[in-house]
DNA sequence: TATTGTTATACTCTATAACTATA
DNA sequence: TATAGTTATAGAGTATAACAATA
């Protein structure tokens, strides 16, 4: 291993990445990759996808929010979070209220239903953070990580 | 902040995020884009997204590799290589000759136009490792960081 | 029969722009 | 005039399936 060419444990072939073994950007982007399609699998029972169940958590926890306010937070196009809640709705796992002090505005709520789904999603997502446990080589590794990338996951 | 919902700091807004600020795959994901966004951003110049640099730098590094190869060595679909290979060969930039041992089978090359152009590619990478290292804490962050990664890097 | 490359389809996600109804 | 939500479009990326040529 030099200090450009990071060797990976590469039984079948014998491929060499270059500069890519030590590039941040593309070794996150296949981490993630694995990630979630470990909790794709994972919360396959559910039917929810990562961005579907952070929509979820977000309501629950700041119930009342509007569509940009959550849009902001997740740090989605506000475009996007359209169809996001139209899905959502559709299953009646959100709802869109009118907004008391303004009529263009949503407030967003879970339905009883879609606080059972959270409730069951988080205990399909312990099962999940196990196998990211035993993947990324144990709670240590994992609570450097999070700690290394949490200024990432809310805007400012 | 408690042991399940970590404290942002955002000011304008108090978003409770929830299990999310502890969630790998959460902010695993934010940190993705924001390196994917700062590296389409620096490389405007030469128009290259990561997926077109990775097989740049793949090529390079093992010419005359077939595209089931290559595709496997980058995680994606071989159906999706074929689009990627299209767009560079367009551009002048790979070249798909005929294999010597396999009718079936390409053996790819970077033109020297491809060459120059991935040369150009790892300057202004080296100036995207600059923003990453400042916007990741530090060489230490961003190297542990690499380091707790690189097993996704490569199959297997 | 199996594999390489290709085409086609469907869906998710990102990024914009433009529209409506309210403010 | 600005903002909240919506609609529409284009492109990237993922996941399949099926096909022709070749092994």
């Amino acid at each position: 291993m030099t200090a450009v060419s990071r060797d990976f444990n590469v039984q079948e072939s014998t491929i060499d990445y270059g500069p890519l073994g030590n590039d941040l950007g593309y070794v996150l982007r296949r981490a993630q990759l694995w990630v979630f399609q470990d909790f794709i699998r994972t919360m396959t029972p559910l039917d929810l996808r990562p961005a579907q169940y952070s929509v979820l958590v977000i309501i629950h926890h700041n119930p009342g929010l509007s569509q940009i306010a959550l849009a902001s937070a997740l740090g989605i196009e506000r475009a996007r979070l359209v169809r996001l809640l139209d899905q959502l709705e559709e299953r009646k796992l959100v709802e869109r209220r009118p907004a008391a002090s303004d009529r263009r505005s949503h407030a967003m709520h879970l339905t009883p239903q879609g606080e059972r789904a959270l409730a069951g999603a988080l205990d399909l997502v312990a099962t999940h953070r196990l196998a990211c446990l035993e993947e990324f080589g144990g709670p240590n590794n994992y609570e450097t990580l999070v700690r290394l990338l949490a200024r990432f996951g809310a805007p400012q």
